[in-house]
DNA sequence: TCTGGGGTCCTAGGACCC
DNA sequence: TCTGGGGTCCTAGGACCC
């Protein structure tokens, strides 16, 4: 708790899909839908034209289809996002040492660690230079809330949603939170709010009236006792510059229950290795693993073993997830299945010793020989394949992909698409043509695929429909976000952006627009 | 055509130990 | 001469967050 507001939380507005519009110019202005594309994908971001249709974070794709058909569903491209986030990171690192950031969109940073005087001019100025060099820098608009602490900060840059710069004085914390609802405190989720709902409190005020007893009783200990602090607007928690990840784990939900045993077992092999994959990379190794199983009326269950001492091998992973695998009954259909490791280490020694051992167990099982993993696949595709491409491609034992694909993610399309179209060429994929160079996945089905030729630089692009086999087309990489120059329409920075609390700056976007008519809708397929 | 994927933290019971 | 009593580790599950 300060008495200058100098704790600053920047949120990128609708990050995902504020990425896509920018490297897709004909999507700017549009509804646009970063999700997984799936029978069971969700929703990862709705950009806000989409968000007035009512769709929102964690709806199921499908719903958000039926309210919403004419936007861009596309699936995400992790990759381009992480170097948008670099980016916007690296701007936060020059403000101050003591960055934290809680996602690829969003972060703490404490401006008087980074030396800004303790008040609220230089504070925001501070604010605002810093969203005018995150548009400068990626075309991208982000919501900064400024306040004496990380609880009020992330409420004010809430409010600031989208593109706005909010303060909360020191000092009016508590009345200001007074009045909200109890599901604005962090850590207060529906199942939360409802134990509190039963006791008679729904806002922030309520709650710090119920005294800390009630809330233990209610709560537990250590969520009681945080909550009955947080709602006097009390919050003394520091920003931390990152620390090291606790675990690592890989998970797919399959499109089909899948219920052959023999399948079940190669996809946790298949699993188990690209965990390692992730663990190696990270440079960690870890002494417990762990599977999750989820079945299909979605309860879910763990099992997990420590070993003696950390590992990063596969082989010693496989093993340990086939054995707890042995423990559960699958019969009934699984519809996701995950691996894990935690109790994570850096590499030492210990590990050393641990895989000397674990080698000789493996020696002694060489019969068992697991058969190796698909290929290492690129993370974009992985996300694609787990979000939206249908079941992942079919390892040791299996009988193959799962043909029954029900592959029609277009809510037009009346048949069912080939698995292998919307897999290899999802929604949203960077692609080249040797002819007329770099585009992207608008649809694809019946052997066709549908690209659209534009880049982030450029104006609007054409489509054009090329057969599945073309051999002049090919996957790509994303083009890096070009920072347009003066986009038309916008403020540039130096705008007046400073607000007291409410309401949040600025006009919304122009009119929503109905979603024009004559070129189809991106992430369906081609007639 | 309900309900992703990758994480964190907390609780609770049993084992084990001193 | 009925059930000590903590502390730590392991396992399983659940709530929550983005």
């Amino acid at each position: 708790m300060r008495h200058a507001p100098t704790i600053l939380h920047l949120d990128m507005d609708a990050f995902f899909a504020a990425v896509e519009q920018a490297s897709k110019p004909s999507l700017r202005g549009r509804p646009v839908i970063v999700g997984g594309l799936g029978p069971r994908g969700v929703v990862s971001t709705a950009s806000y034209e989409a968000r007035k249709f009512g769709v929102h974070s964690a709806m199921p794709t499908a719903q958000a289809r039926r309210l919403c058909p004419n936007a861009a569903y596309l699936t995400p491209r992790f990759s381009l996002y992480r170097q948008v986030s670099d980016v916007v990171m690296e701007l936060l690192g020059g403000l101050s040492p003591l960055v934290e950031p809680l996602s690829l969109d969003e972060a703490f940073v404490d401006l008087e660690a980074g030396g800004v005087p303790p008040d609220t001019e230089a504070a925001l100025e501070v604010a605002h230079r810093l969203r005018g060099d995150i548009r400068a820098a990626t075309g991208l608009s982000g919501s900064v809330g400024l306040a004496g602490s990380k609880l009020l900060a992330k409420i004010a840059s809430e409010d600031a949603k989208p593109d706005g710069l909010v303060v909360i004085p020191p000092g009016t914390e508590r009345e200001l939170l007074a009045p909200l609802p109890v599901r604005t405190l962090p850590g207060v989720g529906p199942a939360t709010a409802e134990a509190l709902r039963r006791a008679g409190i729904t806002t922030v005020g309520e709650t710090a009236e119920a005294g800390e007893a009630e809330l233990l009783r209610l709560l537990g200990r250590a969520h009681g006792a945080g909550l009955y602090v947080m709602a006097q607007g009390i919050d003394e928690r520091a920003v931390v510059a990152e620390r090291d990840a606790k675990s690592v784990s890989v998970e797919d939900t399959y499109d089909v229950d899948l219920t052959d045993r023999s399948r079940v077992q190669g996809e946790v092999a298949r699993l188990a290795g690209r965990c390692v994959e992730r663990l190696r990379a990270a440079g960690r190794s870890g002494r417990t693993v762990v599977i999750k199983v989820r079945s299909y009326d979605f309860s879910t269950l763990t099992r997990s073993e420590t070993l003696r001492g950390p590992t990063d091998d596969t082989g010693v992973v496989r093993e340990a997830a086939a054995r707890l695998l042995d423990g559960v009954d699958t019969t009934a259909g699984v519809r996701l299945l995950g691996v894990g490791v935690s109790g994570l280490a850096d590499y030492t020694q210990e590990d050393l010793f641990a895989q000397a051992h674990a080698r000789e167990a493996q020696a002694a099982e060489a019969a068992t020989a697991l058969e190796e993993s698909a290929a290492t696949e690129d993370e974009q595709v992985a996300a694609a394949v787990a979000a939206g491409g249908g079941a992942p491609a079919a390892v040791a034992g299996s009988a193959g992909p799962s043909a029954e694909l029900p592959g029609g993610s277009s809510a037009a399309a009346g048949r069912p698409e080939p698995p292998d179209a919307a897999r290899g060429w999802p929604p949203g994929r960077d692609v080249r043509h040797a002819r007329f160079g770099p585009g992207w996945v608008q649809g694809s089905g019946v052997g066709r695929v549908t690209v659209r030729f534009e880049q982030p630089g450029s104006a609007p692009g054409r489509v054009r429909t090329f057969a599945l086999g073309d051999p002049e087309l090919e996957l790509a990489d994303p083009i890096p976000l070009t920072a347009p120059a003066a986009r038309p329409g916008r403020a540039a920075p130096g705008e007046p952006q400073v607000q007291p609390h409410v309401p949040p700056e600025g006009p919304p976007e122009p009119p929503p627009g109905t979603p024009e008519g004559p070129s189809p809708a991106p992430g369906t397929s081609s007639p």
